[in-house]
RNA sequence: CGCGGAGUGGAGCAGCCUGGUAGCUCGUCGGGCUCAUAACCCGAAGGUCGUUGGUUCAAAUCCAGCCUCCGCAA
């Protein structure tokens, strides 16, 4: 069960398995991009070009859907970035239980987006945890976990990437030690988690009074979406790429536009290197000093 | 038929309404200047104005179609 970019990674690594892959369960089709055209989640692409049957129910909380996946008569059910909560009645359904790939490394950023929050709080490195799904928000018993270094220049999308990669290993590694038999699976500790709640637009604002790094973090962390935004001579514009410029004297919130675009911070500048106006493309900084001054 | 914007030298744009010599900022190249800055001055190269057709003496400009790109909308 799984609907973007994310998990069709994941699923392309259980179709290469000697994993069968009895059926796939996604979001259904939802409009969406430009001209809002009904479009298929990236799963359902995939799992359609291989032939395998597709599920999109709205819900998971009713009888229809807890009959097909009933029908399918699985050993296990595999779970990575659905989008729904899986009700009780539906985990006890597969013999062995559900299997969650999560992306941070748990207890630490349970919730909707672990990636993104990995980000914004600068963290050095999170990773891929596989665990037994249970009621609460990913808390179940963890079956193993790897770690994956954030790099400086990593954003929220680069390291959705990384990490659909190494779950995608992470995960068949999992099953593995699931069908060993004799394996323990690892209880969290509650007392240690953190919770990743789900973006939202009004997060995208950037605020100067923090230092540049932090400000960087967030830049850099917004980036699938909703994208930091903020607003330069009057014009609102997305901030897509930024690094920290030194040597120039700004109070927070106070703009430098000759030849490039820096703002101040609370403790140094910051220089956007990559900018997008409303109604407009993306600019590198320089550029957009130009066109708007 | 969801709403909207845009395609003009290497980059970002103006010009279109009111058809009549291709313009601005930046970059590039050449030269100069200075105590001097992310500074300044002089000069040069570089464009079939997205595409096809229509109107016209004349189309970047008006009309129609097509292609491509993008914003809003989760």
């Amino acid at each position: 069960m799984g609907t973007p970019d994310f998990a069709a990674t994941i699923l392309e690594g259980l179709l290469a398995s000697e994993h069968r892959v009895l059926a796939v369960f996604s979001q259904p089709d939802k409009p969406q991009g430009r001209g809002h055209k009904v479009q298929m989640p990236p799963v359902k692409v995939l799992a359609n070009r291989c032939g395998i049957p597709v599920f999109q129910p709205a819900s998971l909380r009713c009888a229809e859907a807890e009959a097909q996946i009933t029908a399918c008569n699985p050993d296990l059910v595999v779970v990575a970035a659905y989008g729904k909560i899986l009700p009780a009645s539906v985990l006890k359904i597969p013999r062995y239980g559900c299997v969650n790939v999560h992306g941070s490394l748990l207890p630490k950023y349970r919730g909707a987006a672990p990636i993104q929050w990995a980000v914004i709080n600068g963290e050095r490195e999170t990773g891929i945890s596989i665990m037994y799904m249970e009621e609460g928000l990913d808390s179940g018993d963890l079956i193993c976990q790897r770690t994956v270094q954030i790099r400086e220049e990593d954003t929220a999308k680069s390291l959705y990437l990384s990490l659909a990669q190494v779950g995608k290993g992470e995960l068949l590694r999992g099953l593995e030690l699931i069908s060993d038999g004799g394996f323990v699976p690892k209880k969290q500790d509650d007392g240690e988690a953190t919770f990743a709640p789900l973006l939202s637009k009004g997060m995208a604002c950037l605020d100067f009074n923090m230092p540049a790094q932090t400000v960087l973090n967030w830049i850099r962390g917004l980036d699938v979406w909703p994208v930091a935004q903020t607003e330069v001579a009057r014009v609102k514009v997305k901030v897509w790429q930024a690094r920290i410029a030194t040597g120039l004297n700004l109070a927070p919130g106070e703009w430098f536009c000759k030849k490039k675009l820096v703002v101040g911070c609370w403790d140094f500048g910051l220089e956007l290197l990559e900018v997008q106006p409303e109604n407009g493309r993306r600019l590198k900084g320089a550029d957009f000093v130009n066109r708007f001054s």
